[in-house]
DNA sequence: TTCGTCGGACCTTCAATGTG
DNA sequence: ACATTGAAGGTCCGACGAAC
């Protein structure tokens, strides 16, 4: 962390030309959000590969300082988990210094990088296969809960654009507002009216659905839980400090970092 | 158990530089 | 003009300690 003070789409950055509208939908995809593991079964060598990691562009102001992950609607998750969703606000960013000498550049092989660097590839060393010719191909393998074809955090249907790119569906999770029956305090005569002074309505955290039929048994026998738990129309108090015990309704799959983690982690 | 802090690894951006 | 390089500037993982 460079300054403490200061301080960007997940899927588009470089490789996604198209702009998706901030809804909380490109973020929170059942993973760290820009990483994209590769299974080890899925490997064509033994040796790990770590996944890249993908960052938003602009991390929100409350994120850039406790250098958490922040996403790219705003307010941002953490911000409306939290309850400060309206000091949700993106950090400044510093501009480039210009006129900096950099003296003579050393010549690459070359064949690391025809076109583009690695480290601008969004195609991991060992990648699957996805859906859509990215990736060099491996043999499918099914993803236990879900139905045959789903290849995990991979969106699981790729769409052809017109001039016949391909482009990547919504992820696993949608950040939705809770419907109107879910919030406790909303009137029952307007469903657009905000929320009672005090509370805030939060998302509903919308898995895909987790087909238990799918569900392959683990290798001792036991049952293999739902990876995506659902969080119910979960309202925070107005509260600046307000914490995981001020949640009313619903119910809790884990707080703090812990329930991102439940939510990133689960694979 | 939860949350804030923060060191540092990792990532993205883009001006400088190189090449045809 | 376009490609490549590489460092600045940024994000956020993961460890840790304090508070509850
Ligand atoms: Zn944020
Ligand atoms: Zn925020």
């Amino acid at each position: 962390m460079p300054s403490v003070d200061d301080k960007s789409l997940d899927a588009t950055v470089t490789s996604e030309p198209t702009f998706q509208p901030p809804l909380h939908s490109g973020s929170y995809s059942g993973m760290p959000l820009h990483v994209y593991p590769i299974p080890s079964q899925f490997l064509q060598s033994q040796q790990p590969v770590r996944s890249k990691r993908r960052q938003v562009k602009n991390a929100c102001t409350h994120c850039q300082k406790a250098c958490k992950k922040c996403d790219d609607a705003r307010p941002c998750l953490r911000c409306v988990k939290y309850g400060i969703s309206e000091e949700c606000v993106d950090s400044q960013r510093k501009e480039r210094k210009k006129g900096i000498k950099r003296g003579p550049y050393k010549k690459r092989d070359g064949k690391y990088r025809a076109g583009s660097g690695v480290a601008h590839s969004d195609v991991p060393p060992h990648g699957v296969h996805i859906p859509g010719g990215i990736g060099p191909p491996v043999p499918y393998m099914p993803m236990p809960g879900y139905p045959p074809g789903f290849y995990g955090h991979y969106p699981p249907l790729v769409s052809k654009q017109g001039d016949g790119q391909s482009v990547y569906t919504t992820p696993q999770y949608f950040l939705t507002p809770a419907p109107h029956s879910m919030q406790p305090g909303a009137p029952e005569s307007d469903p657009n009216v905000y929320p009672p002074q005090g509370y805030y309505p939060t998302a509903v955290l919308a898995p895909l659905p987790y087909h238990p039929q799918y569900a392959m048994a683990r290798a001792d026998g036991s049952a293999i839980p739902n990876p995506y738990p659902i969080f119910p129309g979960q309202m925070y108090k107005n509260s600046p400090t307000v914490g995981q015990s001020d949640i009313i309704g619903g119910d809790r799959v884990g707080a703090g970092e812990q329930s991102e983690q439940v939510i990133s982690d689960a694979t």
